[in-house]
DNA sequence: TCATGAACAGTAACCATTACCAATAAACAA
DNA sequence: TTGTTTATTGGTAATGGTTACTGTTCATGA
């Protein structure tokens, strides 16, 4: 009989959900680390990467990856869209209704398809305005 | 006046192209670099990323990078969308009429919305196989 | 208040990818 | 064919993001 894990709510979780929440940008690990060590100075980098994961895992948050840059984290876990910024890796908000793409006919030999998501990309603004 | 720099066709750029082109594993760098070694035993690893690189610049294959650890590569330029196992990274060809879509009434405030693209998650068969 | 061990801070290790550089070899003109 | 130019290579060091380790701390329930 295995013994369930329990989970401590720590002052450290606590402030890097909060922070989260406050937010819609969508911080790299590094920037929630920026965020939070304006309350809690003597935090490590390896505590919010910890904490981030924990988080995504019980749902809390969401972990956005995407091969070859970052991963981002989201506060906000009601069903949205993201558009990412194809030049500096920045993510937003989708404001719109979401439009699940229709799956049904789609096939891949030797795989089982299960969920379909529309990738947005684009330009943020502080780029567009740099061309 | 800055002058056009030249690319040439190395036998190291021109193995690695037809590997890809053989293959429907869409292989990480890695992956790619253990193919092509077979062939030009001497290759080095930095050869290989240079290459992909150069390659999927001149439009000659694709960079995936979608969620996941390592980036991907595709010999088939022709348009097609792909799955990606959600437990061991694998990614696989869609085998459908490419469905775009609609983004028109897409709208994200700091954003310009450039294109929008289908990412399937699910599970190959080796690890369906392993549950 | 105390005992337990989950979580912490600090730091080292890891892994994918890039950067560097002297040596090599495509490309092209003679 | 031969020589010249310089893009590209192999080998290796460096980078950047993330994860692993370890002794200490502190959240939690008895
Ligand atoms: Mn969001
Ligand atoms: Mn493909
Ligand atoms: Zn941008
Ligand atoms: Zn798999």
């Amino acid at each position: 009989m295995t013994q369930q894990q329990q989970t401590r709510m720590t002052k450290q979780r606590m402030v890097i959900l909060e922070e989260l929440r406050n937010v819609h940008s969508h911080p790299t690990a590094d920037e929630v680390y920026g965020m939070v060590r304006q309350r809690l100075p003597r935090i490590s980098l390896g505590t919010v990467y910890r904490n981030l994961d924990l988080l995504a895992e019980s749902g809390d948050i969401l972990k956005l990856e995407s091969a070859g840059s970052q991963k981002r984290f989201d506060g906000n876990v009601t069903p949205h869209q993201h558009v990412r910024c194809t030049q500096c890796g920045r993510v937003g908000d989708v404001m719109d209704p979401v439009l699940l793409p229709d799956i049904s006919g789609a096939r891949a030999p030797g795989f089982i398809i299960l969920s379909g998501r529309i990738e947005f990309e684009g330009v943020c603004e502080a780029c567009a305005s740099k061309n």
